[in-house]
DNA sequence: TTTCTACCAACCTATTTGGTAGGTAGATGT
DNA sequence: ACATCTACCTACCAAATAGGTTGGTAGAAA
């Protein structure tokens, strides 16, 4: 799987956020029970969100998180690459992945980094506004 | 990652074979050794490729593994759907996953649809001749 | 009957996944 | 000052997956 619960739950997350971009700050407890997500777990996925910059959370009662930017801008690729860390499909093209000794002479390795491309460029294409 | 060791190891072992395909029998052994792979996991790996009628394999000496078909016949896709399985970038769409029960009100499920359509369709476009 | 080979089953270690439990820190309302 | 609400942090846990190893058995050829 390339793709776990981590960054898909994030990705839902952020949507219900952008939904509810007039509030001023939106909860997890409510974000939680309307996307049936353990608040639990979302708490442990948030702060890489808030580190990569995309949102930002207030603590104390009326807080919550708020996207920073505008849903147009922001893409499903820069969340999933913030959660799942990598899109790579195979280890050998994550970053930071030991460079493979047979790389020069791997007839496959061609084709992964062409597909490694394309879903990167498929991810990038799509705004959190196109999904609304 | 989507695909593990077990699917890129099969298609070198294909591709090698494909590239011995003038010997009539290729034993693991020495495709083990040109493709620097571990020999027993191979082993666990070919039952895969016969039963699904991609290679046939002869006990006894002279024995060893042969292509059953033609290198411009047989797909990546193939290939990897008998070792990995399912080429589903998500769980909701491996075949015989539980049916989620938000999949119609779920806002992300057509993308990861489009997604799979598009890893399907790349790998059933190369044939393993395309790749030698 | 020895030797070579595919094939099979049990086991193993490390990592990832998908959480839960139990807090602390900061902001707000009374 | 105090209770309450919220983000945020740390430790732990169970199950699954990855990537093998070990030790064979079965079948065919020399």
């Amino acid at each position: 799987m390339m793709i776990s619960t981590r960054g898909r739950y994030a990705l839902r997350v952020m949507l219900d956020l952008a939904e509810h971009k007039d509030a001023e700050y939106v909860p997890m407890k409510e974000v939680a029970q309307r996307q049936e997500l353990s608040l639990k777990y979302m708490e442990r996925i948030m702060p890489a969100l808030v580190k990569g910059g995309l949102v930002e959370g207030v603590h104390g009662k009326g807080g919550g998180y708020r996207l920073v930017g505008d849903p147009k801008e922001c893409t499903v690729g820069d969340v999933l690459r913030l959660t799942e860390g990598d899109l790579a499909p195979i280890a050998c093209l994550t970053h930071g992945a030991v460079p493979c000794s047979r790389a020069g002479q791997c007839k496959t390795l061609p084709m992964w980094t062409k597909l490694y491309g394309m879903i990167n460029e498929f991810f990038n294409g799509i705004t959190l506004n196109d999904l609304l």
